[in-house]
RNA sequence: GCCCCCGUAGCUCAGUGGAUAGAGCGCGGGCCUCCGAAGCCCGAAGCGUAGGUUCAAUUCUUACCGGGGGCACCA
């Protein structure tokens, strides 16, 4: 808002100077305002006359002295502008903008930050998609956290976001059969019988407890069933128990889905087979050694993938190819596909598939977050009793709680290796970011209990005399406020959750700050009021990024 | 060999085509007759190397060096 006023501003005095004959340019440059590093710089920044300078024939300072003298400040917030530096023009501000937008809080309430910048169109996010023969563990917990928070800072931005998962679900699987074939042993094993496990079988405890599970549910009425029936049933039966454990886990972690697709359904429903004879059609799939393969070298691809194998099964490129078709087939405009570090190299592919099927490639978005290691005490920690090789996110929820684990996977860049604190997740001191900005919510909250304990009124920024906010913590959280909105666009449009903490812990930071300094409630009445709708703003703002974050807001601690 | 990510303070990480590169931990020093010290304030300390593009590069680009991960008719 107050951007663009001044924008306007600057773009007024530039058409002017030029109707004046003091600057000679053909079109008009683009007019950004920036908030200036150093605090010493002004409240906005604009570069404009260094991006004229070449064009009009001028140092950039004459340039900037040129516009600054075109600009009017009457009825406006501008308190003054100067040259600065090589040619930046620094706007200072009169209080009142900030004071405005304390107001536009109360307003807006649980909505501000929220904006229209996706104009409503239909986006995918599409993020863990664990294949159904194991439990959940942490590195699904960033996939997790990432494609969570992604989706709520696309929704928050005017996009109609749907949460998707996909289930590799199909039987024929080498993994599937493999995960089958486990549990069928284990089962043996269970009702008493040497049965020996399946090479490259899956360890597990969880294996165990799936079978002992089927014993408790069917006993042994299964031994009359031919092995190779017997391991098929089984692996549904399996997979069913799995899918429903991924989906309590990741409740458990504040993830839901509005969406579970089966990779199952698209080869029952033929669509595997339809997307296969599309690009037969198209052109870009053909024979090859009793394979069919996908012409994927067309569009980039290091090399041609396999879609259908000599022995007439179909590939899970085939049943990606398909899904992705099926995905803008039900008018997902924007798609976001969400992976493990281990899938990179499958980026080509997928999008070479996309545009062999005649859909753009430019609307699939794929996020790839690199490795997670956990820590505890310094020391790598690597092996899980109940998994086998990884941690379950759910012992890692058991462990340091929902909040934490959130937090801190969301902590990083997704293009950062992640290194996970167990003991400093868990630890209930200042080091522990969590506990740092949620300390600040409960701060607030005391403050506010301790207002209504003297029988004050609660004021909001719009029924109330801000002016008395005037010192420099009071400003620079009003600032911190004001920031809001326009990161959570950034955040949504880059699909960069890691902003979103990093603001919420400068937040804090700055909120604490304003607390050691400033008194809230005084014998100074006045004061006192502006503060407390300063206090209430600053919770509007936390419980908004909190809740974008998926983590609570507690009043006490 | 090819591909992806990273290389910024002692450590873990943010950040930006521009003016004085930030935070937490760690280290040194201060602050509670007062709304929660789970807090605040002050201090020391840094853009892997070499070219290129640019008025301006830590940021873009190329090469190299170092670390992590991936290269199936498995998913």
């Amino acid at each position: 808002m107050i951007r663009e006023k001044l924008a306007n501003k600057v773009q007024q005095a530039l058409m002017e100077a030029k109707d004046a004959g003091e600057l000679a340019f053909k079109e008009l440059p683009e007019i950004t305002l920036e908030q200036p590093k150093g605090k010493n710089f002004g409240d906005f920044t604009t570069n404009v006359a260094m991006v004229l300078a070449r064009q009009v024939q001028k140092a950039p300072r004459d340039v900037a002295e040129i516009i600054i003298n075109r600009l009017s400040h009457e009825g406006t917030l501008i308190e003054r502008a100067d040259v600065a530096g090589p040619g930046f023009i620094n706007f200072y501000l009169k209080p009142d903008w900030l004071y405005e937008i304390m107001g536009t809080i109360a307003t807006e309430g649980e909505n501000y930050g929220r904006s229209d910048i996706g104009h409503g169109l239909k986006v995918q996010v599409e993020f863990v998609s664990a294949n159904p023969n194991g439990p959940i563990h942490v590195a699904h917990g960033r996939g997790g956290a990432t494609g969570d928070v992604v989706a709520s800072l696309l929704s928050a931005i005017g996009y109609d976001v749907t949460r998707e998962s996909y289930i590799n679900d199909a039987l024929n699987s080498t993994q599937m059969q493999n995960f089958g074939k486990s549990v069928h042993a284990r089962y043996m094993q269970v009702l008493g019988y040497d049965f020996p496990m399946p090479e490259d079988g899956y360890q597990g405890d969880y294996i165990i407890d799936i079978a002992k599970d089927l014993v408790d549910e069917y006993g042994d009425k299964f031994l009359s069933v031919p092995e190779a029936e017997r391991i098929l049933k089984f692996t549904q039966l399996a997979q069913d128990k799995m899918l429903d454990l991924q989906k309590t886990d990741l409740a458990k972690f504040g993830v839901k889905f509005d969406v579970w697709y089966s990779e199952r359904s698209l080869h029952e429903s033929g669509k595997v087979q339809k997307a296969i004879d599309v690009l037969k059609e198209r052109g870009y799939a053909y024979e090859k050694a009793g394979a069919i393969w996908l012409k994927s070298t067309e569009f980039g691809d290091d090399k041609d993938r396999t879609l259908v194998r000599s022995n007439g099964q179909p590939t899970y490129i085939a049943a990606d190819a398909a899904y992705h078709l099926e995905k803008f087939n039900r008018g997902f405009q924007k798609v976001v596909d969400i992976w493990g570090p281990d899938h990179h190299g499958y980026i080509a592919r997928t999008k070479a598939a996309v545009a062999a099927l005649g859909c753009d490639p430019e609307n699939l978005e794929v996020i790839i977050y690199q490795a997670v290691r956990l820590f505890s005490g310094g020391e790598l920690v690597m092996m899980s009793k109940r998994a086998g090789d990884v941690i379950l996110l759910s012992e890692l929820i058991d462990e340091v709680g929902k909040d934490a684990a959130r937090f801190f996977f969301l902590m990083r860049s997704s293009d950062s290796n992640l290194d996970f604190d167990l003991e400093l997740a868990k630890s209930q001191s200042n080091d522990n970011p969590v506990y740092y900005v949620q300390y600040a919510h409960a701060r607030i909250c005391s403050i506010l209990r301790k207002a209504q304990e003297t029988g004050l009124a609660m004021p909001t920024a719009n029924d109330v005399d801000l002016s008395p906010l005037k010192c420099s913590a009071e400003m620079d959280l009003m600032k911190k406020l004001a920031d809001f909105p326009e990161l959570v666009a950034e955040a949504g449009q880059l699909c960069e959750p890691h902003r979103l903490t990093r603001y919420v812990q400068d937040l804090a930071s700055v909120f604490h700050s304003f607390y050691t300094e400033c008194r809230v409630v005084s014998e100074d009445e006045p004061l006192t009021a502006a503060r407390l709708a300063l206090v209430n703003s600053t919770k509007t703002v936390l419980v908004n990024a909190f809740r974008l974050l998926g983590i609570e807001a507690p009043e006490k601690m």
